[in-house]
DNA sequence: TTGGGATTGCGAACGGTTTGCAGTATGATG
DNA sequence: CATCATACTGCAAACCGTTCGCAATCCCAA
């Protein structure tokens, strides 16, 4: 069976060897931001001799030929989502760990606008936010952040993964 | 010599050794993003004795206590820069490796929106840009970001460090 | 001045990631 | 369909930034 990833890597005119097709479906599948110790277990569920030392080559290789991208999310290990047109961020939920891809032409237009009154073209960009549920928002204790909601009309699509 | 930094040290109620004084100086002095193997350089030159490891636990320390701030500029390693009341993000210059602080009101307020309609509140975030200089910006091969310049009023102050 | 808890330097260890090497598989070719 | 050069894989060692255990040292309050 031909994952949709591999399709993609077969555009791409990459060598599909057996542990690349695997870890292609392997990022089919997922509908989160794996690690690459995450993805080689998931990997390893379907064929036991995949060495790590391949599934980071492979991300590596997707990553470049962008079929995946890499997302930093400030936990020392890197992460990964399949690349895709919408330009998004992510909200990270400190308590639980959930990661909530959001977007917001708003903010683009802001962030182009800005790099270009400092007379740069933006060749990258990265957004995070850390946030934690409004309801239990009780006793928690990390450096917080003044300035209450403000601001205009409604704007952002959220959705969750 | 009190440096401006030991002077919040002591307030802070810290215990002032001669290794922390000297790293004080170091990061009073400077005006740039220093990652601890550059604060280390800079201390060796005040005082030849003082460990890498010293300046590690150091920095950790001056970050818990809020003296300085931790930014991750996605170079594998940490970078610190004075801690400071003005929430301010960074664009990066991937030609000449400059950093270039801004900020904006109304970015913050968007950030507030989207996590509030999401059902958060913000404990923390980042913002990075990375771009190129509009002069020279020829021979570039960097995924480049579709969308030029658009959006409304200037807003953003920018200052260069 | 003294004493004890905090701090330091050293080197070893850590976690994520990359790499050299020898062996193996791939898919282009005849 | 067999052959072959090339690219890929597995393994283990190395890497890099960072942390840690430990004994020696320092700071500061008494």
């Amino acid at each position: 069976m031909t994952s949709r990833l591999e399709a993609l890597c077969l555009e791409k005119g990459l060598k599909m060897t057996g542990q690349r097709r695997v870890i292609a479906q392997v990022l089919s599948d997922a509908d989160d931001h794996p690690d690459v110790e995450e993805v080689h277990r998931r990997a390893a569920l379907i064929d036991t001799r995949i060495s790590i030392a391949t599934v980071y080559r492979t991300m590596r290789l997707l990553e470049d030929v962008e079929v995946i991208e890499r997302v930093d999310l400030g936990d020392g290990r890197a992460r990964y989502e399949e690349a895709s047109a919408d330009h998004h961020h992510h909200l990270i939920d400190t308590r639980s760990g959930r990661i909530i891809e959001f977007a917001s032409p708003e903010l683009e237009a802001i962030k182009e606008r800005i790099a270009h009154d400092l007379g740069y073209k933006i060749v990258g960009h990265r957004l995070e936010i850390y946030g934690v549920p409004l309801d239990d928002a009780g006793a928690d204790g990390q450096g917080a952040n003044g300035a209450g909601p403000n601001g205009a009309g409604p704007n952002s699509a959220g959705k969750e993964q």
